[in-house]
RNA sequence: GGCCCAGUGGCUCAGUUGGUUAGAGCGCCGCCCUGUCACGGCGGAGGUCGAGGGUUCGAGUCCCUUCUGGGUCGCCA
C-alpha cells in the first residue's frame, strides 16, 4: 500500500534540523532506519543522506489512522512525515548530530514498504565484502560509502574549480578509440561496421590531450574514465578514473607548481589538511638508494644503507658473489628490534623470497654489544663493527642485509621496509607526506621482449645532457618523467613530451619500432606535430587512489560507487554476460550454424 | 599462472584429540509495553556446516578435487 507524495515538499534533510527550528512544522522524507514501539508511542530513527534524526508518534497527536500505519513500520521502508520540531522531554542522545530535538508527527505516509534486508544497514559494516557487493545498492545506503562517496564529489568539485580557475578547458576525448598495443592490455570493442576490427577503450588520454595541445588550447583537463585489462589489486580496478591535465609552453617546473597548488586546495577544502609547499623533490635514483621504491614512503626512517664497500673481502660467499656479479649488498636497521623472535625473522625471511631475495642476513646487536647473527662467523670482528657502524647499529638494534642485483636488493629491502613498518606500527593514517620523484629512468630493459620499453610512454622528454645516451646507453638515459607520491601511494604522474621529431624518431628507434611502424601506430600524432606543435608536459592522477587515501580507506573498492572483484567481473549485475547469438552474428564474431 | 587467508541459520561468529539431537548474539515472526534511542518482557520459526569425492564404526572437524570472496607475486608503457 505505498502512497504517493503528492502535495508534500520536502522542507529539510533530516541533519538540517536544528534545535534554532523548533517550533516549526516540516516536512522530512527518508529511510525507517529503525522502529521501537513502546505501545502507546513509537520511536523511530528517520535516515536521508544527511543523517539521523528521531520521529515520536502518538495516537493524539498523529490520529489513529496514522499511529496505525506507524506500528506496522518496518526497517527500510520509505517514508514521508509531516511534524512540528520539538526539543525533546525526554534524554538528549549525544551520539546523534540532531539528538536534543525530535518531530512529533502528526502525519505519515509509507511511499515505499520494504523487504528485510539481507544484512544489516549500517556503519562499519562486518558483513562479508562478496554480499555487500552482491547488493550493492543496499550498501551504498551506509554511512561509510555515502560519506565516501559525498567526498569524492567534493574533490572532483574543488579540482574542477581550481582548474577552471587557472584556464584549463575541460574537453572530453573518446572512449571507443585505437588500441595501441604498449603498454597494458586493452578492453576491446569489436566494431559492427567493420567487422573482424576493434576499438579499443582507452588506458588514458594521452595521445588526445597531445593533439588538444597541437590544436591550441593550451591548458586542458579532463575527469576522464581509463580502462586497462590487468588483473585486480586493493588499489586498482579495470576501470579507473583520472584527473587528466595537460599544459603548453611549459616544463617540469611549471607543472609540478600549479599541481602542488592544487593538492594543497584539494586537501585544505576536503578534509582541513594543511600541505606545505614546497612539497620535497628526490630523484628516481636517489629513491632508489635511501627506500628501495620509487614510490617512496617518507612518514617513516628505516632508510637503506650500501655497505657493499665494507664487505668486499669479506669471507661470506653470499655478500662477495653478489659483488662479483655486479650486484651490492645494503642494509636496513630495524631499530631496537634485536629482541625479534626467531620465528618473527623467518617469517620475514619468507615475506622477502616473494621479491625476488634468495634469502636475508641479519645481526642482532644485543645489549651488552655482543652481536647475534646468521652470518658472524663468516667475518671477521673488524668487518662486523665496520658494519654495525655502518648502519648506525646501537644495542638493542636488529639489522638486516641483502645481497644481490641491485634491482633486487631494493625490491627486496624496499619492502622489507614497509612489512616492517607495518608490524611495528609506524604508519600513521592521520599523517600526509607527499613527495616528487623526478628523473625517471627514460627505458627499462624487457627481459621478455629482449629490447628497450619504455618506461613512462615513448612520447616522454629525455633530459637533454642525457640525449647523447640514447645511442650508447640507453639505460642510463633520464627522463622529464616525474610522479606525486603521498605515503608510499603512486597518486599521479607525468612528463613533459616529446615536441622535437628527430628526438621523437630516436625514441623509436630504441624502442626497436621502424618508422613504418611508429607510424601505423601513432601516425596521427605524428602528423599532427607536423603542422605546428607547441612544447608541452601533463600530469594525471589516480583518482580513485588520491579519494581512497582522503578518505582513509585501504581498498579502492570503498571509493568506488559500483567496482569490481578480483576477476573483474560484478557480483551485482552480473557483468561480463554471454550475449546473443545473433549479436554476435552482427557483429561477425561467430557464425551461430544450426 | 603461483602462493597465502576465509566460507557453519538472514547477518556476525563459537564449535575441544573425529563421538549423543550443531550452539550464541543480532535480525526475523507473534503477543505485551506511553520516553525509547544497543529499548525491554514472554513465546516461536529458521542450518543437507560452500559443493563433490574419499578415509573411518562415526566427519562441521582429517585427506583430495572444485567453487566463491579477499590479500599478494607475476602483470599493471
Amino acid at each position: 500500500m505505498a502512497e504517493s507524495m503528492k502535495g508534500w515538499c520536502r522542507s529539510h534533510r533530516c541533519t538540517e534540523l536544528s534545535n534554532r527550528n523548533i517550533g516549526e512544522t516540516v516536512t522530512v522524507m527518508g529511510w525507517v532506519q529503525k522502529s521501537r514501539n513502546k505501545g502507546g508511542i513509537i520511536f523511530v530513527d528517520l535516515r536521508d543522506r544527511s543523517g539521523i534524526i528521531q520521529i515520536i508518534f502518538e495516537e493524539s497527536d498523529a490520529g489513529s489512522e496514522n499511529f496505525a500505519k506507524a506500528e506496522h513500520l518496518r526497517s527500510e521502508y520509505v517514508i514521508a512525515v509531516v511534524g512540528k520540531v520539538e526539543a525533546r522531554s525526554g534524554a538528549v542522545n549525544e551520539s546523534l548530530k540532531t539528538g536534543d530535538i525530535e518531530i512529533r508527527a502528526r502525519e505519515l505516509r509509507i511511499l515505499s514498504e520494504a523487504d528485510t534486508p539481507p544484512f544489516p544497514v549500517e556503519e562499519n559494516s562486518r558483513t562479508k565484502e562478496e554480499l555487500r557487493l552482491k547488493y550493492r545498492y543496499l550498501d551504498l545506503r551506509r554511512p561509510d560509502l555515502q560519506r565516501n562517496l559525498m567526498l569524492r564529489s567534493k574533490v572532483a568539485g574543488i579540482s574542477r574549480q581550481f582548474l577552471y580557475e587557472e584556464g584549463f578547458v575541460e574537453v572530453e576525448t573518446p572512449v571507443l578509440t585505437k588500441s595501441t598495443p604498449e603498454g597494458a592490455r586493452d578492453y576491446l570493442v569489436p566494431s559492427r561496421v567493420h567487422p573482424g576490427n576493434f576499438y579499443a577503450l582507452p588506458q588514458s588520454p594521452q595521445l588526445f590531450k597531445q593533439l588538444l595541445m597541437c590544436a591550441g588550447y593550451d591548458r586542458y583537463f579532463q575527469i576522464a574514465k581509463c580502462f586497462r585489462d590487468e588483473d585486480l589489486r586493493a588499489d586498482r580496478q579495470p576501470e579507473f578514473t583520472q584527473i587528466d591535465m595537460e599544459m603548453s609552453f611549459v616544463d617540469v617546473d611549471d607543472v609540478i607548481e600549479i599541481n602542488e597548488r592544487l593538492l594543497k586546495r584539494m586537501f585544505k577544502e576536503s578534509i582541513d589538511i594543511d600541505i606545505e609547499l614546497p612539497i620535497q623533490k628526490i630523484t628516481y635514483a636517489e629513491a632508489m638508494e635511501r627506500f628501495g621504491s620509487d614510490k617512496p614512503d617518507i612518514r617513516f626512517g628505516m632508510e637503506l644503507k650500501n655497505v657493499s664497500d665494507i664487505v668486499k673481502g669479506c669471507g661470506f660467499g653470499v655478500f662477495t658473489s653478489a659483488l662479483e656479479k655486479g650486484g651490492s649488498v645494503r642494509g636496513i636497521n630495524a631499530e631496537g628490534q634485536a629482541d625479534m623472535p626467531r620465528k618473527r625473522i623467518d617469517a620475514l625471511i619468507d615475506f622477502v623470497k616473494d621479491f625476488g631475495a634468495k634469502g636475508l642476513a641479519y645481526l642482532a646487536v644485543n645489549q651488552d654489544g655482543t652481536y647475534k647473527s646468521s652470518f658472524a662467523k663468516f667475518m671477521t670482528e673488524d668487518e662486523l663493527v665496520a658494519m654495525v657502524n655502518a648502519m648506525n647499529g646501537k644495542p638493542g638494534d636488529l639489522l638486516f642485509f641483502a645481497a644481490d642485483e641491485d634491482d633486487i636488493v631494493f625490491n627486496v629491502l624496499g619492502n622489507l621496509r614497509l612489512e616492517l613498518a607495518r608490524n611495528l606500527d609506524l604508519l600513521n593514517k592521520d599523517e600526509y607526506k607527499f613527495i616528487w620523484v623526478t628523473e625517471f629512468p627514460l627505458f627499462e630493459y624487457s627481459e621478455e621482449e629482449k629490447r628497450f620499453v619504455a618506461k613512462h610512454h615513448p612520447f616522454t622528454m629525455p633530459m637533454e645532457e642525457d640525449i647523447h645516451l640514447m645511442d650508447t646507453d640507453p639505460g642510463k638515459v633520464r627522463a622529464k618523467a616525474y610522479d606525486i607520491v603521498l605515503n608510499g601511494t603512486e597518486l599521479g604522474g607525468g612528463s613533459v613530451r616529446i615536441h622535437q621529431s628527430d628526438i621523437q624518431e630516436k625514441m623509436f628507434e630504441v624502442l626497436g619500432f621502424t618508422k613504418e611502424e611508429a607510424y601505423e601506430r601513432f601516425g596521427f600524432l605524428l602528423n599532427a606535430f607536423k603542422y605546428g606543435v607547441p612544447p608541452h608536459a601533463g600530469l594525471a592522477y589516480g583518482f580513485d587512489r588520491l579519494i581512497m587515501l582522503i578518505a582513509k580507506e585501504d581498498n579502492i573498492r570503498d571509493v568506488i560507487a559500483f567496482p569490481k572483484v578480483k576477476d573483474a567481473s560484478c557480483l551485482m549485475t552480473e557483468a561480463p554476460g554471454e550475449v546473443d547469438a545473433k549479436q554476435l552474428d552482427e557483429l561477425g564474431i561467430r557464425c551461430q550454424t544450426p
